[in-house]
DNA sequence: TAGATTGTTAATCGATTAACAATC
DNA sequence: TAGATTGTTAATCGATTAACAATC
């Protein structure tokens, strides 16, 4: 699969309508209008969207559900396994850990697997989560290696968090999900997504005015 | 305070831009030029975010950081106290409740204090996390109204978001950050933002291709 | 066939960047 | 004053919407 380069605002959408795709399992078709409603977003923009990566849909008819989710699950990649590591067990490291286990161990249709857990804390090392073991996190570049990891979770602390994305680059990681507030620096074929919450906060309480 | 309505875009930027002045604290004074280098913005949209709310800056100088920062809070509505409550404390809702109070204990300039948690465990009921007690969810349209809180955060499953959306909203609530799975739907007035880690993880998968 | 909906092109809208006069 | 940087306007860029011919 090797489209030319695609906008990001494409992409953010593609795991919605997959979403309401697979929420509509008992559904044999459904059209352009019917999939914007669910996902809230136009149905003029959903075949834009679709058309920058092939021709899904039967005029008249709209799509077949089935067939363009398994379409759209190719295009992210989805159909197959994609192995996962992430840094920090902290509360907010465990929690995600533990969700996205749960979820890869129930669900077989879900391909995201967390591979590997990595601390520095030397109390939480050798601690399971859900099957997977915690390392030291000293040994995480080669490690990742091992591993095959493509994709990092970072959920340290700001102050580690740029060492240990570096090393996640040396490893071959290809796409990092970053929850430490920081901005990261990556060389530009690593795809580094923040998720800052507490700037996210500050942003709502723009709209808290009276 | 009351601008038009601002762009999300904008204001999406401003709490970036005061994280750069907070760490800053040393310099007295700082161009659109530096600022946006250490926000990753383009020193010209900074000039122009800025602009919708006023002049702040020296010609031939640039700005002063403490004045600057000033302003900025008072524009996020950050000069003054928040208060907010928290849904679902599982092991996302226990971390991020765990992590604000902390903050919120910690720093004195740290605004956003989360005053109420809320869970229908009754196991959980009574437990306390940093100085909160955890209540029960069926009275959270009165105990929202009663703590005058203004930001809700929800980290219950998918199939109890909308009900818990709707008694915020119904309590008063004004924004609301929403971690479950589902698109939220809320009156206008009301501005939701969706985390949804599930999605943003489908899309770093699209990146990882070989 | 008649009705419906796609894929696609053109029009619009909004956000970012470039440029520069004003001025510290 | 000379140099620098703001605030602001005009130009550009990109993303979304509208419209419609193609066709199931």
């Amino acid at each position: 699969m090797r489209w030319k380069r695609i906008s990001d605002a494409v992409v953010r959408r593609l795991p919605l309508y997959l979403r309401v795709l697979e929420e509509a399992k008992d559904q044999e078709m459904m059209s352009s209008q019917e999939l914007g409603e669910r996902a809230g977003v136009s149905p003029a923009l959903i075949r834009k969207d679709l058309a920058w990566f092939g021709e899904f849909g039967k005029q008249g008819v709209g799509y077949e559900v089935a067939y363009l989710r398994e379409e759209l699950r190719k295009i992210l990649n989805l159909d197959k396994s994609i192995r996962m590591v992430l840094v920090g067990v902290g509360s907010l490291g465990y929690a995600l850990a533990r969700y996205h286990r749960r979820k890869f161990l129930d669900d077989p249709s879900f391909t995201l697997e967390i591979v590997g857990l990595f601390d520095a804390n030397p109390e939480l090392v050798g601690k399971d989560v859900e099957g997977v073991t915690i390392e030291p996190v000293d040994a995480l570049t080669t490690r990742v290696k091992e591993l095959g990891a493509e994709l990092g979770i970072i959920c340290v602390p700001a102050d580690s968090a740029q060492v240990v994305a570096d090393k996640l680059v040396a490893g071959g990681i290809r796409a990092i999900l970053n929850f430490a507030p920081v901005k990261l620096s990556a060389p530009d074929e690593v795809e580094v997504t923040n998720e800052d919450l507490s700037l996210e906060l500050q942003r709502l309480a723009y709209y808290v005015t009276d």
